[in-house]
DNA sequence: GCCAACGTTGGC
DNA sequence: GCCAACGTTGGC
């Protein structure tokens, strides 16, 4: 079991969105870093949901990877895209500043490799960011 | 809205 | 295959 963190625009695709389909196909990764992060997702897997751009930046919930990579069908190139479901939505998000100010978290992608939109979590990161939430 | 950081493109 | 120019992302 893998994690893995995913970032989206609000203005495309908020999490408020994600909450209300439940389902959806993540789709529009056009990085090869990316997807190839997109690739290795196994299902069951557990992404933090990354709200970027508008509002304070922060991961505001959990989605679960439900089906593996395939074709992404906006287009004929050669992308792929998954398909995630709504885990949970948290109260109060953990914000970038927050993940920012941890020392414990100064490795992770998303400080050091911020225009990476998908990318891998290690455990320990996932656990830090969990306790982090909990202490709100 | 600005601009730094990064990825991609294309000329050589 | 290098690297300058350009476009895009995303924090502030």
């Amino acid at each position: 079991m893998q994690y893995w963190l995913i970032k989206s625009d609000p203005e495309t695709y908020s999490f408020e969105q994600m909450k209300k389909d439940k389902r959806t196909f993540w789709d529009g990764v056009r990085n090869y870093a990316a997807r190839n992060h997109l690739r290795s997702m196994k299902k069951g897997d557990l992404c933090f949901f990354y709200e970027s751009m508008r509002g304070e930046p922060a991961i505001r919930g959990v989605v679960k990877v439900v089906k593996e990579h395939y074709q992404d069908p906006t287009t004929t190139e050669d992308w792929s895209c998954v398909d995630v479901e709504f885990v949970e939505g948290w109260k109060t998000p953990v914000t970038l500043k927050e993940i920012k100010a941890n020392k414990k978290l100064s490795q992770m992608a998303l400080v050091r490799l911020a225009r990476l939109s998908v990318q891998p979590v290690r455990e320990d990161e996932w656990e830090e960011i969990l306790r982090m939430k909990e202490k709100k």
